[in-house]
DNA sequence: ATGGTTGGTTACCAA
């Protein structure tokens, strides 16, 4: 099984590149972040011959999750967080008994203060309340995927450079404590880091506001994929998909896949 | 220290 998780930076200006990425990878199922666009005018039309299955939930302007899939669903579900109806959480449970988890993790904003700045401290709120929700529904038993944007980079290679990070949102000491938690919550296993060793810088996105991303490589690793410790042995490989950054109008993210032999 | 780009919507906000 080959699964995806790529912020798409709205879906309906980018299904083509969804399209060729399909393509090109050929993944088994695709978790969107960013999709910027109400259920209704989700474009389905576009995706529905690759992929039969398909889960979305969006909103107008922001945010927005989807999970498109080969494999069908025996469920879907999708939760609220920090009381807000804003479409950061979709999942989904496939008849191959694996339960996937897809979040858009809140950005946070400029400034690393929950005091003076509301976005990092719903940022904050919503890595406690889903740390708590992990906590609580750890089954030992399950086969979980957990994917999406976390908007956290936590490794000093997840970055360009940890010394000019450190106090830049997505690599500031807090979050990173906080993913941990998170992570630790449900035992999750990093499975890109599980292929790919930290001692390699692996960054995941790159800002708009280079002239020349690949020259000046400032990227961040903010899109990941977790699996609960009973799927770690199965992962066969874990690929940032680096060339779609390149594409026409691309999305600031590059998509990120493993395989994992389900 | 500052400004740089993009998308969706609406003349700005979020990333």
């Amino acid at each position: 099984m080959r699964i995806a998780t790529w912020n798409i930076n709205s879906v309906r200006l980018r299904a083509g590149l969804i399209q060729r990425f399909v393509k090109e990878v050929n993944p088994d199922i695709i978790c969107l972040q960013e999709t910027k666009v109400v259920d209704e005018l989700f474009p389905h039309n576009m995706l529905e011959n690759l992929f039969e299955h398909r889960h979305v939930r969006g909103m107008k302007s922001y945010n927005g999750v989807a999970i498109l899939s080969r494999i069908p669903f025996v469920s879907t579900d999708s939760k609220n967080w920090c009381g807000l109806n804003d479409c950061r959480h979709i999942s989904a449970k496939l008849i191959n008994g694996i339960e996937i988890h897809n979040f858009y993790i809140p950005a946070g904003g400029d400034e690393p203060n929950p005091k003076t700045n509301k976005k990092f401290e719903h940022k904050l709120n919503f890595l406690d309340e889903i740390t708590e929700w992990g906590t609580k529904n750890s089954h030992p038993d399950k086969l979980k995927i957990l994917v999406g944007d976390l908007n956290i980079a936590p490794h000093e290679n997840d970055v360009w450079s940890h010394k000019q990070l450190q106090k830049v949102v997505s690599h500031t000491i807090i979050e990173i404590e906080k993913l941990k938690k998170l992570q630790d919550s449900q035992n999750w296993v990093d499975a890109v880091r599980y292929v790919i060793p930290y001692t390699e810088k692996l960054y995941t996105w790159w800002s708009y506001r280079s002239k020349d991303w690949r020259l000046s490589n400032r990227g961040r690793r903010l899109d990941h994929i977790w699996v609960t410790p009973n799927l770690k042995e199965k992962i066969t490989s874990a690929t940032v998909f680096h060339d779609a950054r390149d594409w026409i109008k691309p999305s600031d993210h590059a998509p990120v896949f493993i395989d994992i032999n389900i």
